[in-house]
DNA sequence: ATATGTGCAAATCCTTTGCACGTGC
DNA sequence: GCACGTGCAAAGGATTTGCACATAT
């Protein structure tokens, strides 16, 4: 999906809400819909301010739960204090597993197509209907720990 | 396992590590072990201080990563600011997927045999080794939205 | 015009840490 | 005895919030 494409399907989010189409918040998606890699809060920030320096910390933050609802945006928490996100330019955000590595700290993302079977599955013996699941393999690099250097390390 | 081998092995396994069997630890593995649900630091904190009041916050924090090693407890990070844990009395860690319901709030424990194949098969295409891994399903309360209250809220 | 959104800085929340004192081995 | 562990209170770091001002509709 092109940025043009995207930021009109943001757009249109905004106003099925009745949010306001702020300079600030198209200026967060387009800060974010080009990223290929994870991204903190933070860097996010970064790359927005670079497009418009009035962007604050506080409004990226308020932002990235509307992105993530909007499905432009996946959230993705390992666990380690703070939380990443990434592009969803694809739309389907309930079959996909991470694979983090304790040594590149890398995330990969894979596909999962069995996980959705299983929360619903799983979810309605409970009672309950799933909203999403999310399933984090952490692993370790073969190759760091042979040779002491890892291909993908920064 | 009852809980007299249970600290056994508590003690053994500070023992293998030079760790020191201090009253404090001890006392904080006897609030824990008992628990039937899951848990916060600061609850234990608090069951932690009726065996002995002694017990300070830090310590809990210092010895929850202590009782995770050695598998008396399982970390249940459901992304929600605090963490959560758990006793571990059947000892398989890897196996576990929990739902986690967004009206009740409450965690359910799951078996997912499936998930350390899963684990293993993804991190070697990758050239990783896998450390574990965690599935979780968030959920809603089907009863709750229906009748509006729902059996397990507290 | 006015309801929403924004930037700023302070506040929050859980968790970690430095330090002087206490204690298991 | 001495290294290790502890309590206390202060620090830390990511995220949230109150408020006065700005702006999209």
């Amino acid at each position: 999906m092109s940025i043009t494409a995207a930021r009109e399907k943001f757009r249109s989010f905004l106003l099925k809400r009745r949010l306001r189409a702020t300079t600030q918040r198209l200026a967060i998606f387009d800060a974010a819909f080009p990223q290929s890699d994870h991204f903190t809060a933070e860097e996010l920030l970064e790359h927005a301010r670079k497009i418009d320096d009035s962007v604050s910390r506080a409004t990226v933050y308020r932002t990235l739960p509307i992105l993530t609802a909007s499905s432009q945006l996946r959230e993705v928490d390992i666990g380690s204090g703070e939380k990443f996100y990434h592009a969803n330019r694809e739309g389907d955000s309930t079959q996909i597993a991470q694979v983090v590595c304790g040594d590149c700290a890398k995330i990969f993302e894979i596909s999962a197509p069995f996980m959705s079977w299983y929360g619903s599955t799983v979810s309605s013996k409970l009672g309950l209907t799933p909203v999403n699941q999310r399933l984090q393999v952490s692993a370790r690099c073969n190759s760091f720990h042979q040779t002491g250097t890892c291909a993908r390390r920064e």
